[in-house]
DNA sequence: TGATAACCGAGACGGTACGTCACGTCTTTAA
DNA sequence: TTAAAGACGTGACGTACCGTCTCGGTTATCA
């Protein structure tokens, strides 16, 4: 009793304010769409964020910081679980639009790239894009089983190759052909994954 | 006339050295590798190849056009006509399998990454990645044809879409999964957008 | 009156703690023998005092109020009435000896730097300095008095004039020179000033 | 021959701007006269200079290099040498005007308060100090010589303690006093050491 | 025995300045 | 003309304090 308790209480001090939030990852996502991963400026952020530098700093101690918690929410833009379409097709369909879409946007662009130029592992917004690659193998997962049970799918062949070679396509078509992101492109590519490029010669003529 | 000439004489004064070119570019290189397009610093480069600043930027004007440079070669490795191996499945390994290594490179991972990110059109090493497509596509024409011929390819279908599946696929294990390049995949994944995912009926048992 | 007061109680509350008041002047005393008066930081008087900056700054508003809390004490030191020796040297070592040991100690070096590099009047430590200086001149007024008595002390002298004199040659050892302050210096100095440079003809061959 | 030389030239290069260091020394004596040493910030010497920051650091690596080279020119004003007056008196009153007038100044002011609150040795403008230290020493010791030749220095009395004290009295008048510097200050501080408190019997009455 | 009021710790926040690094341009000497 | 060397303006880096501002919890005194 006569010893002061001394604790560090988590929540004393002034809160943080939510306008400082908003307004910086705000701010974080505009510059990652227009100046890119490399040439993000923790100082340009803070002014048009109109946020001083040292507030970002206390809250984000490191860039890598900064940038996943503005892509955090991004992120969870493409999660929400594909329903079930009754074929395999229009469940592929279902799931990768989503992705397809997400691309497109200049968000999307922006996690893409800051994942595929992330340098080490566990890097800069790698987490983000981390958190997306495996909410598209929990679905992936279900989607296999119900294609299985309906004889669409070719026994021992894992789902993840699949999904790999078709978001693997998206990133061509989104980063590299800078071509735009229709349903049709999506839907042949799919159709292509799913029967080949060889002729079936019992079905088709 | 007792005064001299005095034209413009283009090969006149001291010589542009050769070592320098072949400095700077070499350590350009091992910048990409080690510090990624991101965060190369001419400054760096600069030192490393015990060469002047200034005299970096006077023959290659940006950042881009000296990461270009520097690349020139390396893409060069990709190119040499794919050999006709007699099947389809066996002409698409040769040709991919060129890229898969290339991108297995540090100098080809950069090569990739520097595409990726490529912020505007025709920026940096773009440049280079496109030669890289221009020549996939050649020889990917080809390849249809002869595929064609043996009836090997489903009529109608554009080659564009399959090779630029496969190359996205294989950009994705590289730079996303960060899985080693194996000549086993390779073929999964070729075999996976031969004869799809559907099972065949008919066929093989 | 059934409306109760409602006076404006000024002892009512909490308090002001003793230990703060104690922790916080010694942390500053501490700072600025250490690091001088320009370099102390309020951060690093409130962590070395363990306690919190606003608790700082809610008792002494600014940093000048600070300081010279700190050196008020401390020039305290120098007062109690200075003794009659019988002799104007006697008197007037006795009287300089106490200036000359405060200005040798860390938090007498201090108290003279803030004085001398006190920006604008009144500020920062000069009121401890001016107290100090009050002081002495209050001494030195006795001791004139009795030494004119003895016929030691030139008709028409300023005292004032005599001890700043002193006193400047103290700081000047103190603060510029680096010099130990001894007993002899001082007895060398005073006697200097008392007989002159110049040779007195009549008296000593 | 055939290895080139590779010397480092220490005339090659673009020289440094006459420009800056005139703007850049001026405005650093502005920000002394009216900050002081403490507060003086480089950040804004280099706005009133209208000179980068960067510039500032690379020619004078630390604030006390920039201060010192600020005070160098101004210091060497109360140089040249004192000339011979035919009295201890005029040669003492010569001497002494000279840094009385110094002092007085804005700049010399800044100086004297630099050199009293140099915390370490041979740090900031300390050196500038020094330089006069030596210069006024330098004087003192012709002074001596000529005043015994004369008979009007007491025997064995080291004149650096003379100096340092009449020093000190200027130093006390200009930095604690606050009081103007008048000739006729200096004439009578110079008169009481000269001829000391005591009365002489034999001369005056 | 509560209400009331001040104290105090904790931390957020907008600022200013720090000293360093790299940028790309420019100016000068030497080869 | 090329090359080396370096000056220079510019912009950003990440850190340290500044002084102000909310908070929440404590501790006295007074009704």
């Amino acid at each position: 009793m006569g010893t002061p308790q001394r604790s560090r209480r988590r929540d004393a001090g002034r809160p943080r304010g939510q306008r400082v939030t908003d307004a910086v990852l705000e701010a974080t996502l505009a510059e990652l769409a227009t100046a890119g991963l490399a040439g993000l400026s923790v100082e340009r952020v803070a002014r048009n964020a109109e946020v001083n530098k040292t507030t970002i700093y206390r809250r984000w101690p490191t860039r890598a910081a900064l940038v996943a918690a503005a892509l955090e929410g991004i992120a969870d833009a493409v999660a929400g679980h594909a329903p079930d379409t009754g074929t395999l097709r229009g469940d592929l369909v279902g799931l990768l639009w989503r992705v397809a879409e997400f691309v497109a946007t200049p968000g999307g662009r922006a996690v893409a790239r800051a994942a595929l130029s992330a340098q080490a592992e566990a890097d800069v917004a790698a987490l983000a894009a981390r958190r997306l690659e495996q909410h598209t193998s929990d679905a992936m997962e279900a989607l296999v089983t119900r294609a299985e049970a309906r004889g669409e799918w070719l026994h021992g062949l894992p789902g993840e190759r699949v999904i790999h070679t078709l978001v693997g396509a998206i990133l061509h078509r989104a980063l590299l052909e800078h071509a735009p992101m229709t349903r049709d492109w999506l839907e042949d590519v799919v159709d292509l994954v799913l029967l080949g490029v060889v002729p079936r010669t019992g079905s088709t003529g």
